[in-house]
DNA sequence: AAGACGCGCAACCGCGTGCTG
DNA sequence: CCAGCACGCGGTTGCGCGTCT
């Protein structure tokens, strides 16, 4: 007997035999079936709903199938920077609270949040040798990538916006936390209450360069090396601008860089600078090859 | 051209929780 | 109070597809 067939069956598939149950992708007539089901008579009560349908599936499936998939207010695509920081920050808030995260994202699911994260994120603490709930790549996070994708929203670079019944508010509605987009020291934001007393959050448009990454050293040819030490990686991470530095943490380091060196950011890296913003998860492949540069990867 | 490989995503699973009789 | 059921959540798996060698 195959591995899969000697688990315990849960409640929902001893209701029909298990012979009868299909399992796997779904086709177009099923998904049709569901869909003019959940039409006619709405959803909720999945297994009896899946045998009234004449769905051969596990109301667990049709469920799923219905909340990731079939729902006419799903949003499609890729997740644009604003999604992108509203994850990152929402994630450092409450963890692996897929579900509650995306109940802040209008039209994403909490699998497709939860894809994200696997796939995205943990994909770059992997490539940075570190744990994603590490205080490291939180850090890296917070001071480097969430300013970038602020940069990008501030400047509209955001990605392809949905529908207008659709897009993100300006002002988003967060039941119990105020959630504070500003990451560095620089950008800002604020928190407002409303009559009815919940928390709005609206976003500046003062929008700043996000913390510099730190200046590789020049080599006799002009060209800039970078150490493919990753255990070095955040001694020069959280190495400041400036020439006579400290130890410390890359929080504190982001908390000391001034409005001005950031300013100067663009001077101080010279042809590296700052990459051309453009499209993918940190949001993009131009921002991957600027992070994997100074990463020396 | 074809096989290997990696990635992204849909779907599945087990388990916890809340409701109801 | 308890058992059974339905539902929802988070973790995991497997497949299709694009890219690489």
């Amino acid at each position: 007997m195959a591995p899969r067939d000697q688990r315990e069956m849960s409640s929902d598939e001893e209701s029909a035999p298990a012979a009868e149950l299909r399992r796997g992708p779904w086709t177009v007539e099923e998904d049709l079936l569901l869909v003019n089901y959940i039409a006619a008579h709405g959803e909720g009560r999945w297994n009896a709903l899946a045998r009234c349908a004449g769905l051969r599936r596990t109301g667990k499936s049709c469920r799923l199938r219905w909340l990731n998939y079939l729902r006419p207010d799903l949003r499609r695509g890729n997740i644009t920077a604003s999604e992108q920081l509203m994850i990152l920050e929402l994630h450092s808030r409450w963890g692996n609270r897929w579900s509650k995260i995306a109940q802040h994202l209008p039209g994403r699911t909490d699998n497709e949040i939860k894809n994200y994260w696997r796939t995205r994120v943990q994909k770059h603490a992997r490539q940075l040798n570190c744990d994603v709930n590490s205080q490291q790549f939180k850090d890296l996070m917070r001071y480097l990538w969430m300013p970038r994708l602020l940069e990008r929203i501030g400047a509209g670079d955001d990605d392809a916006p949905p529908p207008a019944q659709e897009q993100l508010p300006a002002a988003w509605p967060v039941d119990d936390v105020e959630v504070e987009l500003s990451c560095t020291t620089a950008a800002s934001s604020s928190s407002v209450s409303t009559d009815d007393g919940t928390h709005h959050h609206q976003q500046q448009q003062q929008i700043v360069s996000p913390a510099p990454p730190p200046a590789p050293a020049a080599g006799s040819d002009g060209s800039y090396s970078y150490s493919n030490n990753n255990s070095n990686m955040w001694d020069t991470l959280c190495q400041p601008p400036q020439t006579d530095y400290h130890a410390t943490t890359a929080a504190e380091t982001a908390c000391s860089w001034s409005d001005e060196s950031l300013l100067l950011a663009p001077c101080l890296y010279g042809d590296m600078g700052l990459p051309e913003l453009g499209e993918t998860m940190w949001g993009a492949a131009a921002d991957d090859l600027w992070y994997t540069q100074i990463m020396g990867l």
